[in-house]
DNA sequence: ATCCGCAAAA
């Protein structure tokens, strides 16, 4: 930057006008030049940006010598250098010369370009004070410039001064609050305008649907049809199939498909991915790849919204299918491509594929600030592999905040809540701003750690940190409450909350409930959460569970009768595990895998160890009504130890196991894997879909608190 | 001018 000054002083040196003195003096040279010669002063303190500007300081130098003003602003536009340009128009004022619009249309376009505000204004200003008389063209681009800034108090205050308005006057006026946000005053203009074109119509639509308000996009894409006027350019047709993908409505967005194909609009890349797009987000994956496989021109975000697609819809193998297709494609994948892996890889606890994301990304050498480090590290923490997570996380010079948080409540998961606690004390010091998910994690530590009161005192500490309760920090405040038994705290706090509890809150309740026992609370909590929702098997089994430990068998019953009227069906629960890279899933009593006969035989014989070492079969954790001595056998069967036996016989003896379960792990199966940790000695992890679990010589992390 | 992509918890 320190090089601009004397680059003035070199271009204006051998011009000898009265006002170059001026500007000499505006702009003082921040260091002595005294001893410096000619030559050392044509020398930049820094490399010039632009390649010969050496020999344009020149050129421009003549330029504004021979009082061709125009053409030396041109000249400084062309290098970008704004601040120059506009002090040329000094000069301009000190010679006979009238400025001429192709001047401030030079400017204001770099200005807008640059998003340079105060020179834009300065060039207004200008404008006002030269006697200059602008046309609609030259105010167009100043109102351009000034909502392109996203100054749209200027933008309107020029806008009603104008006495003669054009189409593109209107258009620039409301795509400016577009951009803002400011819908409605959007909305206000784009109905009193005179006449609408294309354009008018797709800033409207695409505004609201990124202002996720998609259906006044499809409300005005219907108008729009309703229009003999107006016939659909791509413009209109790529933002009306955004509406329907936003809504989502399929049927609407096959009949914009057909009239695409009518109207011959499919040669362009971009009416292209949205129309792949639009079936991708209706849920017709299959003709969103169809799409896509068609299309010219994909490029690196297409191929990232493809892939990503699959994954949404936990089709993993697909979704990694086409990322290495991408990757032997001259497409390379970014950091979006990149965290959407490491994502899909952290939802599916598979570590070995993340690594070698991970291995991936090092190997090309990925931005360490970019959000795509904390992507690792995430994943990591979801792997269970803590250690690296922190090893990658120690790395990075400057952790983003999700970072830290992945790294917080990826402790308070793994059961080493101190260290949760003390990650959050690091990040205040780091001068990072925590925010409300931040807290979540903390509050989440104290729970597992039952910590409670240090739990209270985060938060209230929330506010002090400038953020506001949210729904989510009740919800963990009453599972910290739930949970140690503090039960009439917690009803207080729930009847005196500023919002409505969410399901979130009445099932941390329900948990607590069923850790003491609570019947009551249990029925309050169980009831409103069949109210929102009413199809969540989940409940009813919790339910069950605790009216069963409490031998209220007839509860029992009824719930089971409900169930079966109402068609709840519970979720299956599975398992899965990760050997060689390869994903084993299992479900209850699943025989389909291939070394099935193996495990079956394995799990008999552990079970009798289990039996000599102490282990009591827990049968309340069975709800249907099975006989009694076939319950037991159900339990051996669950898919957690299905997993867990597959990968004792899989793996060398000594290797620490994870196991993945995508419901919350049952009661018999946490104290039977911790038997079976003791026995076969080795560490077992498991992953719910609450926490972790760290199996080691008979006990777990979580503490037996979950 | 228009389209599409990431992230922390429960």
């Amino acid at each position: 930057m320190r090089a601009r000054p004397i680059q003035l002083r070199n271009l204006l040196k051998p011009i000898s006008s009265p006002s170059l003195n001026r500007i000499h003096l505006q702009k003082p040279v921040p260091f002595s030049l005294s001893s410096s010669t000619q030559t050392s002063l044509n020398k930049p303190l820094i490399p010039k940006p632009f390649f010969k500007s050496d020999r344009y300081d020149g050129l421009v130098n003549r330029l504004c010598r021979d009082k061709k003003f125009k053409e030396a602003i041109d000249v400084l536009c062309q290098q970008k250098r704004l601040k120059e340009a506009i002090q040329i128009l000094d000069l301009l004022d000190h010679s006979s010369i009238r400025p001429s619009a192709a001047i401030y249309s030079t400017l204001l376009q770099l200005c807008l370009q640059q998003r340079a505000l105060e020179e834009g204004k300065r060039v207004h200003a200008h404008i006002k004070f030269s006697g200059f008389v602008p046309g609609v063209f030259i105010l167009n681009r100043l109102l351009d410039m000034y909502s392109k800034c996203e100054s749209l108090v200027d933008a309107r205050k020029l806008f009603d001064e104008m006495t003669q308005r054009d189409l593109c006057s209107w258009n620039t006026m409301i795509s400016g609050y577009v951009k803002i946000g400011e819908l409605d005053e959007a909305h206000k203009l784009f109905e009193e305008m005179p006449e609408k074109d294309n354009f008018s119509w797709s800033t409207m639509i695409s505004g609201y649907v990124r202002r996720d308000r998609p259906k006044d996009a499809l409300e005005l894409y219907r108008r729009m049809l309703r229009d003999e006027n107006m016939k659909c350019n791509k413009f209109t047709v790529s933002s009306a199939l955004a509406a329907s993908a936003a809504v989502p409505c399929l049927q609407l967005g096959k009949e914009i498909h057909g009239y695409i194909m009518r109207t011959g609009l499919d040669s362009d890349a971009v009416v292209w991915s949205a129309l792949s797009d639009m079936y991708g987000k209706c849920g017709s994956i299959e003709e969103a790849r169809h799409i896509f496989d068609k299309m010219l021109g994909r490029d690196v975000v297409s191929w990232t919204t493809m892939i990503g697609r699959y994954f949404e819809m936990g089709r993993r193998e697909e979704g990694l299918g086409l990322f290495s297709d991408m990757l032997r494609s001259e497409i390379r994948p970014n950091d979006f491509t990149l965290a959407g892996v490491l994502n899909a890889c952290s939802n599916q606890a598979a570590e070995d594929l993340g690594k070698q994301v991970h291995g991936y990304m090092t190997r090309i050498g990925f931005d360490p600030f970019s959000f795509a480090a904390s992507t690792v590290v995430h994943m990591y923490s979801k792997c269970g592999n803590i250690e690296s997570a922190k090893r990658f996380f120690k790395g990075i010079s400057q952790p983003d905040l999700v970072s830290w948080t992945s790294m917080i409540s990826g402790y308070a998961q793994n059961g080493q809540p101190e260290e949760a606690l003390r990650y959050f004390e690091l990040l205040l010091k780091s001068g990072t701003k925590p925010d409300h998910i931040t807290f979540v994690g903390v509050l989440s530590a104290c729970t597992h750690a039952g910590l409670v009161d240090k739990g209270l005192e985060y938060f209230r500490s929330i506010e002090e940190h400038g953020l506001t309760h949210t729904a989510d920090h009740y919800a963990c405040l009453v599972d910290l409450l739930g949970r140690s038994g503090r039960f009439e705290e917690a009803e207080e706090i729930i009847d005196k909350m500023p919002m409505k509890p969410d399901k979130f809150l009445w099932a941390s309740l329900l948990g607590g409930c069923r850790i003491h026992g609570n019947l009551r609370l249990a029925k309050r909590a169980a009831e409103a959460l069949l109210e929102i929702e009413p199809e969540n098997a989940a409940t009813y089994v919790t339910l069950a569970n605790i009216y069963a430990t409490a031998g209220m068998w007839d509860e029992v019953e009824k719930i089971r009768k409900t169930m079966d009227e109402r068609g709840v069906v519970k979720n299956p629960g599975s398992s899965w595990i990760e050997v060689k890279r390869q994903v084993h899933v299992f479900l209850v009593r699943d025989k389909s895998h291939p070394r099935s006969k193996e495990i079956h035989d394995f799990l008999d014989k552990l079970s009798m160890r289990m039996k000599e070492e102490g282990y009591v079969p827990d049968t309340n954790y069975v709800l249907h009504d099975v006989e009694e001595e076939q319950k037991e056998q159900n339990l051996s069967y669950h898919s957690e130890k299905l997993a867990v036996a597959f990968g004792i016989i899989a793996t060398p003896p000594g290797t620490p196991i994870k196991v993945f379960k995508n419901l919350r792990t049952c009661g018999d199966c946490h104290t039977a894997i911790k038997f079976i940790s003791k026995i076969v000695e080795r560490e077992i992890i498991m992953r719910d879909s609450n926490r972790f679990h760290r199996f080691k010589n008979g006990t777990c992390s979580c503490g037996d608190f979950w």
